[in-house]
DNA sequence: GAGTTTACTACATAAACTGTAGCGTGTCCC
DNA sequence: GGGACACGCTACAGTTTATGTAGTAAACTC
């Protein structure tokens, strides 16, 4: 059986992956990763969480082969991480449609 | 200008969607309301949360009008609502992809 | 009017997050 | 060698958020 990530008590692939991406911070780190990779720091910063909470999610997506770190370039997207952005990417113009129907 | 829907403190959709998303059961929320309505003690009983916290979600998706309560059904999707679940089953697919890459 | 079903709330306990400070390692420079 | 720096990461007290159980109030059913 695969790797459990957390929370998959049913073992169904699609309920693990959405108990990963729906905790705080998790959606946003892939989004800060979406171009180039980013030092622990930097993305500390730009996402604005404490270090403790970084490094714990850094962990996960780490667990989850969606982020690794290269010593040279910082924390980036896996291959996995990368086509998994792929199918985000869409959420951007949607978001833009979402904002104006709130008005 | 749109109304926030939480933490977008920069005022970009897509941040305050990240956000919106990110946050514990919400997406599993939107995942479990993709067939048919649900109501409140069946939706809670699916997903496993506490019935304050799945108060608390439901007015913060109906607030951001991805959701809503028909009295005669339960609480749905709304068109905008269809519309964000309708870029997110992809996922399902990949998911399993996902999980035999972790094996 | 007693029993059901509905959405939803109160509240004490438990878990998660924050913010600040600091550790340990490696590297560069004199 | 020794000082300064950048790096990932950790400790910990204080705050916020979630849980789990119980229960409320309104609408319907018989």
């Amino acid at each position: 059986m695969a790797k459990r990530v957390r929370g998959s008590r049913t073992g169904r692939p699609i309920m693990a992956l959405l108990d990963l991406l729906g905790r705080r911070w998790v959606l946003r780190i892939v989004w800060e990763l979406r171009e180039q990779p980013k030092r622990f720091r930097e993305l500390q910063d730009l996402i604005g969480a404490s270090p403790t909470i970084v490094n714990g999610r850094l962990g996960e997506l780490r667990l989850a082969r969606l982020v690794e770190l290269d010593p040279d370039s910082g924390y980036r997207l896996t291959a996995l991480g990368k086509e998994l952005l792929r199918l985000f990417l869409p959420l951007h113009v949607w978001s833009e449609k979402w904002a104006k129907a709130l008005d």
